[in-house]
Formats: structure tokens, sequence, C-alpha cells
DNA sequence: CGCCAGGCAACAC
DNA sequence: GTGTTGCATGGC
């Protein structure tokens, strides 16, 4: 099984998954009415550029259902924006992302990411792209977050490999998991055509199976790709 | 109760 | 460059 062919049948079996879920947007476009990504892209404003890439950082190392918590407790308080969290104190804002967890930290990191955004050139109802090593100069953007970004907030392809990237092409036998980020990002990168869509759909396919099939202990009995994965043989 | 969840920086070696 | 540790909540 090479990388296409795993992408092609996790889509089979899944769906397009409609990634990245805006809370801000529930009900508009997307899978389940969460994301944007069927039928059209990576957000075109400025609202929904930052609202990803906050998100971004507030799932860090934490379950997606509390980092939403964290972006809807932002948007109740008219701070899902970069001017208005580099305004608020480190306590206050703090406070607001409690559920996301590590929230000192996370308050830190929200506040290196607005100032980054507001020093951001717009650009038609967006922003002028920013570079990959721009956004890893940033405190608290790591390879994983300045993918993500770019790939789902930018609309610039950037495989993100994480936890579940590793677990999947590991078992499968497409990479080592152990081996290092930019290794694994370059190895996808050129098992897939260079295609904003499939590096957005491919990767949030890869979570869904990660969640529901290839868990750390894995389910199997009832994967789907069973008879095509080494890991189970 | 313990384990896990869409990481990262700081530090030790 | 690789390995370890602190950061913390909420669901199961």
């Amino acid at each position: 099984m090479d990388w296409t062919e795993l992408y092609r049948r996790l889509l089979d079996i899944y769906g397009p998954r409609g990634w990245w879920p805006l809370p801000s947007r529930a009900g508009v476009g997307g899978r389940d009415g969460r994301g944007y990504l069927p039928g059209g892209g990576p957000p075109s404003d400025r609202e929904g550029i930052f609202e990803v890439s906050a998100g971004a950082v507030l799932t860090q190392g934490t379950a997606w259902s509390n980092a939403e918590r964290a972006l809807r407790r932002l948007l109740d308080a008219g701070a899902l924006d970069p001017g208005r969290i580099a305004g608020l104190r480190p306590d206050t804002l703090a406070s607001i992302v409690r559920p996301a967890g590590y929230y000192n930290v996370k308050a830190r990191k929200l506040v290196e990411l607005s100032r980054f955004f507001l020093g951001l050139r717009p650009a038609g109802s967006g922003y002028s792209t920013p570079g990959r090593s721009d956004l890893l100069d940033l405190w608290g953007v790591g390879p994983e977050t300045a993918d993500s970004i770019l790939t789902y907030a930018f609309g610039v392809p950037s495989f993100v490999i994480d936890e579940y990237s590793r677990r999947v092409f590991g078992r499968t036998g497409l990479a080592d998991p152990r081996d290092s980020y930019e290794n694994l990002r370059s190895a996808a990168e050129r098992g897939l055509p260079d295609s904003w869509e499939i590096y957005a759909e491919f990767h949030a396919l890869i979570v869904e199976h990660g969640k529901t099939r290839c868990r750390k202990r894995p389910d199997c009995g009832t994967c789907p790709i069973r008879k095509t994965c080494v890991y189970s043989l």
C-alpha cells in the first residue's frame, strides 16, 4: 500500500471530514456543519484565518473538545481577535482559555501569535502568507502547529505530522514512526500529489482513523484496512 | 482511581 | 541530535 492508496481508502471509508472545525461558524458548510472544506477551501477572511490558528495552539497536547471550549469562551468574551488578545492581562487571558489546559503557557502563546498577526500585511480579505520559518520563529509554535496553520488557515499545503500520523504511517508500513518530524513530512509530501485538498483531507482522515480504530491500543478486529496493514499481519 | 488527548520549550547529555 | 520533564483540563 502506498501513500495515495491509503488516502483513497480512508476517504472511501470515512468520507470527507471537512476540517478544520470553526466553532464560530457551526452550521455553515462542512461535515456536521463544523467545517468549511467540502466545496470550499481554507477561510478567506481574517477572522477565520485567526480562529484556525488560535485553535491550532489551543489544541496542543489537548483534546479538541477542550480546545473548542476555550475558543468559545474567547468568542463569548469578544476576544477572539489579535488586537483584543494582545491587550488582555495574562491572567485574564489564562482564565478564559482555562478549559484547554496548560492555560498559563497557552495564554502566552496566544499573545505571541496575536502580535505576529498584528504585524501581517492585509491582502484582499485575508493576509499576505507568512513563511514556514516565520511561524517556527514564534515562541509556542512548533512544526505541527506551523504546518496546521499553513495548511488549514492559510491554504498553503504543508503536510501535518502528529501522533496519529506517526502511528498510522508506522503501522501501515509507510514510514518509521520514530523518524524526525521533517523526514516524515517530506516522506508524506513525496508520496502524495502536491495538492492542498489532499494534504488537508488526508491528515483529517488520519486523525479520524487514529481516533476510531488505530488508537494507541488499536482495534484491528474491526479495522477496514486490516488486510493491507502490516501491523495486524 | 489511571489513562488519554490533533505539542512545545527548556534543559541535560 | 536525542531524551526527559513541566505544563493542566475534562472525558471515560
